[in-house]
DNA sequence: TGACAATCATACAATTAGTACAATTCTGAG
DNA sequence: CTCAGAATTGTACTAATTGTATGATTGTCA
């Protein structure tokens, strides 16, 4: 049993603080502490949850409030992973910046294949309509 | 032995949309724009796959969703090819699937950037009204 | 003791990888 | 020229790895 440090997270038991808030709370830290950069794959939750010997659905509850907190992404099947995180004052400054160029990169590539604007943007507004019920991956 | 780009993919592996999906909406968008013509041969599935460093079968997956869309034509021993003629209902679908793919690419991105509708259906507004003007200076 | 949050157990679903196989093409001995 | 066998290509099925969903269990505290 190599005790491999995949992740170094030192839990409280008794601390009254729920494992997964700790567990949250940490890697939030390494990540804006630099320790964690993006891209970096975290330990599954199931390996994580044998590290420290707790409940794989521990681990996934912190793994899923990070997710909606926008720290990792969590893919079924792949794994978990550090998101890219800009510093909040130039987040701010870029985001209107980022949404450009999203939105340049969608019309240049549906322009080049000879859609109109309007249809460029009726799919937008019906894309963005039928968001939530659509999120499962446009197989057919 | 420099690894010539056979098929110009540009995979993410973090953004939560499979590999086989990617793989699959690049090469329809490729289709339906010009950029790989009819009885092209595509890259058999294990070169593919090792130039994108993923499994064979990955690659074949979005193979055959490809071939039942009527975009290409596998046929087992003698490779990969892009259809003479797509029957123009399968054109046309895959018309729209591409640029419904594009949305919703573009509405991950920004949701995934915690932006509203109300923004991303601006933005989009905002720069398919300013396209024409701005693209002189955009240009690749 | 009862309510509620935290944790755990179990079953499930999605993605990718592994292995064996079948169809076609290529190659070379005869 | 012919044909056997290797090489190449896609296919099918299965296994492994990952996160998800849901309900049961446990523990704490008013």
């Amino acid at each position: 049993m190599n005790d491999k440090p995949i992740l170094s997270l030192r839990l409280d038991f008794h601390s009254g603080l729920p494992i997964y808030i700790q567990i949250m709370n940490q890697i939030e830290q390494q990540v804006s502490g630099g320790v964690l950069k993006a891209d970096t794959q975290l330990p599954t939750v199931r390996a994580l949850a044998a590290e420290l010997r707790v409940n794989f659905n521990t681990v996934a509850r912190a793994y899923r409030l990070l997710d909606e907190a926008g720290v990792i992404s969590t893919q079924q099947g792949r794994g978990t992973y550090i998101i890219e995180k800009p510093p909040p004052e130039v987040e701010k400054k870029l985001r209107s910046q980022t949404l450009e160029a999203l939105a340049r990169q969608y019309i240049g590539e549906a322009k080049r294949l000879k859609f109109s604007d309007a249809e460029i943007s009726q799919m937008m507004k019906a894309q963005l309509k039928s968001w939530e019920e659509t999120q499962e991956t446009n197989l057919e």
